[in-house]
DNA sequence: TCAGCGACGATTTTT
DNA sequence: TCGTCGCTGA
């Protein structure tokens, strides 16, 4: 096979897969195992085998991930037939078919994507509306368990606690009322239009001949009906994944739908990806032996294709500031005597809270870091009120973003106001927008917010008809408007200090940009309003830019490898984390340990406390029962005092039991 | 209506 | 320890 790839550089079950392209197809690809490149290939085969590009959807679960892919695919074959793909996330995917049929289900066609944050904010008002605020209720509870029960295919209405089922049937109304869709109703309507609307599901049937889904590991049962509803015969469905790097199972993730996947698509063929070009067999002998203590797996093994390797470390520390302090001084040395760039290392934690002392210590020997995912580009206030003000632009009768921007920045629009606004929409069953235009609903008000509401609608309105009537490019409009009517100072001055003032004047500016480009280019706001939705973080883009040794999260860390990791913080209650030993999922953070085991390439060290800082407090710690399920054959425990007392010069000597006494007394 | 202060509570988070 | 939430006073 000539041309666009090469079969020579595959192995054979690699180039099985590849080869292998009718009918159920499932990939069993563990870690390293080459399987984007595996996958990528595949692809790049079909459109060698003439399968027209435009039958090819392939789904990922970042957008990242998607553009990569086509990236990919893209330089094996043809550019031009890379942008015929369909190249996507599931929630893409959903919002595609949902803006061509749903109104078939009752929506109206330009509904808006509610965000998590938008979420709770319903939530909120309505446990307060509903009388439940005294219970002490948390909307992410009540939001969790909607989604928990969207994504496991339940309706929501029969909720255990009866009080969840009321909130979570009054959240959907109000959800319809604000014609506005969550992310799980994305893929809870998609799947209802194609499986109540034979000519739509026909339709994208014979569009999509060939289906390719990556990290089928975290598919829930939600993503797997729609699949089914996707895909028909002769079911020309490609999954790839592994069941061992199911870490997301708290979000829904079903890893039955790989370890079962026979019950959903007949006779799949099976092909397993078990040769690892990655890591070291001392690595990856360290990973299997832990990963096997777990029941119900797709039994496989991977093997080293990297013999030998040096011994993995298990490090005992006396408290969370000397692991950080061993590993930036290590960091160090190691960057010296072997030349290695600082994107060589990573230190990967269980949770957030573990980064503040490992970044402390970076600092402190001057050691460039990036955090990666510590707080997502879309979440933040300023984008999503910049994103809310784009909306109401482009629809003023978008209630969701409507009520998120009324009084920010305030203007004399306050929640008394509001309630009493949307109240009169919901009666009339009109928008809250067409409400504030209503003189027989302002003539209710007292002249303050009267007032205030005929400026405001006056300047939506002025703005709305210069991007309307193409008066300026629509990016200069918002950003013009945004400035006039005080939000950009607003914002500077309800930050605390300059980094973030500058911080916040960043993302917004991005935000702008990001829309000028949409606007050169002739699309929508909508489509704007679509991507940025859906998009997860505009950050990772320059992060792949951005120097310097990796901090991150086991969770963020999966598809990743680094020559040089540490795995801090193996202590009992925090990995395993003490709540998934109380929910008895253990197995779940096994699977997270060997995934970030399993990211080393040449060296692993993982580290232990006695003690560490939790909430400014010391609290004891115990070694990690995980530690003893590793077999001890490529292991070397060391610790603390055997590292400093072997290398140390007198005066860090002096400086360390200076340490240690305020340990000790501490 | 809004800014400012104290109490409270706190995994992981692809969309 | 630090950010969020709700209450209070202006």
């Amino acid at each position: 096979m000539a041309g666009a790839f090469s079969f020579d550089s595959l192995n054979r079950a690699q180039r099985q897969a590849v080869a292998t392209l009718d009918g159920p197809v499932l990939i069993l690809a563990g870690a390293g195992t080459g399987k984007t490149r595996t996958v990528t290939c595949r692809i790049a085969n079909m459109l060698e085998q003439g399968i027209p590009p435009e039958n090819i959807l392939a789904v990922t679960f970042t957008n990242k991930a998607a553009s990569e892919m086509r990236e990919r695919i893209g330089g094996m074959v043809s550019k031009k037939k890379a942008e015929a793909m369909t190249v996507c996330t599931f929630h893409s995917l959903c919002v595609r078919l949902l803006r061509g049929g749903i109104e078939k289900l009752g929506y109206k066609k330009n509904f808006s994507i509610c965000s998590g944050t938008d979420q709770i904010g319903i939530l909120k008002q309505l446990i307060v509306r509903m009388g439940g605020s005294d219970e002490k209720l948390k909307a992410e509870v009540v939001l969790s368990a909607i989604s928990n029960a969207k994504n496991a295919g339940r309706d929501v209405a029969k909720l255990e606690d009866d009080f969840f089922a009321q909130l979570a049937v009054a959240y959907q109304n109000e959800l319809r009322a604000r014609n506005a869709v969550d992310f799980d109703d994305l893929l809870l309507l998609a799947e209802e239009l194609l499986r109540e609307h034979a000519d739509v599901r026909e339709h994208f049937r014979k569009t999509y001949t060939h289906v390719t889904v990556d990290e089928f590991q975290d598919t829930n049962s939600l993503q797997m009906c729609l699949l089914q509803q996707l895909v028909g015969e002769p079911y020309h469905v490609c999954v790839v994944g592994d069941d061992d790097q199911s870490i997301y199972g708290w979000r829904g993730a079903e890893v039955a739908n790989i370890l079962q996947f026979e019950k959903f698509f007949p006779d799949p063929t099976v092909i397993r990806l078990e040769e690892n070009y990655r890591s070291t067999h001392a690595i990856l002998h360290t990973a299997n032996s832990l990963i096997r203590r777990n029941a119900g797996r797709r039994e496989k093994e991977l093997r080293a294709t990297i013999a030998g390797g040096e011994p993995v470390r298990i490090v005992g520390m006396p408290g969370d500031e000397e692991e950080a302090e061993f590993i930036a001084e290590e960091i160090l040395s190691l960057k010296a005597s072997e030349k290695r760039p600082w994107e060589d290392f990573a230190v990967l934690f269980r949770t957030n809270g573990q980064s503040r002392k490992l970044e402390e210590a970076m600092r402190h020997l001057k050691i460039p870091y990036r955090m990666v995912g510590a707080q997502s580009f879309y979440d933040r206030r300023e984008v999503r009120d910049v994103l809310a003000y784009v909306e109401v632009l482009d629809d003023p009768n978008a209630d969701v973003p409507l009520l998120r921007i009324l009084n920010s920045p305030p203007r004399g629009i306050g929640q008394a106001t509001t309630v009493m606004a949307t109240d009169f929409s919901r009666e009339r069953g009109s928008s809250v927008w067409q409400a504030l235009c209503d003189p027989e609903f302002t003539d209710l008000l007292s002249s303050r917010p009267r007032n205030a509401i005929a400026s405001f609608v006056a300047e939506i309105v002025a703005a709305k008809m210069k991007i309307d009537g193409k008066v300026a490019p629509a990016n200069q409009v918002v950003h013009d408007y945004l400035d006039s009517c005080g939000y950009l100072d607003w914002m500077g001055r309800n930050c605390k200090n300059d980094t973030e003032r500058t911080q916040r004047g960043e993302s917004v500016h991005e935000v702008m940009s990001e829309l000028a480009k949409y606007v050169k280019k002739g699309k929508s706001l909508r489509k704007f309003l679509d991507d940025s939705a859906l998009a997860s973080d505009r950050e990772d883009d320059d992060l792949e830019k951005k120097q310097g040794a990796t901090l991150i999260t086991l969770h963020a860390s999966k598809g990743l490898e680094f020559p040089v990791v540490y795995l801090v913080g193996l202590e009992e209650g925090f990995l395993p984390h003490r709540r998934s030993i109380e929910e008895g999922t253990k197995d779940e953070e096994r699977r997270l340990l060997y995934v970030g085991i399993t990211r080393a390439q040449k060296r692993l060290a993982m580290t232990y406390c006695m003690a560490r800082t939790k909430w400014g407090q010391q609290i004891g710690c115990t070694p990690s029962s995980f530690i003893p399920e590793l077999d001890e054959e490529h292991l070397i425990h060391t610790s603390w005092d055997d590292i400093m007392g072997a290398e140390v010069s007198d005066d860090e000597l002096g400086d360390f039991f200076g340490e240690m006494d305020e340990f000790l007394k501490s």
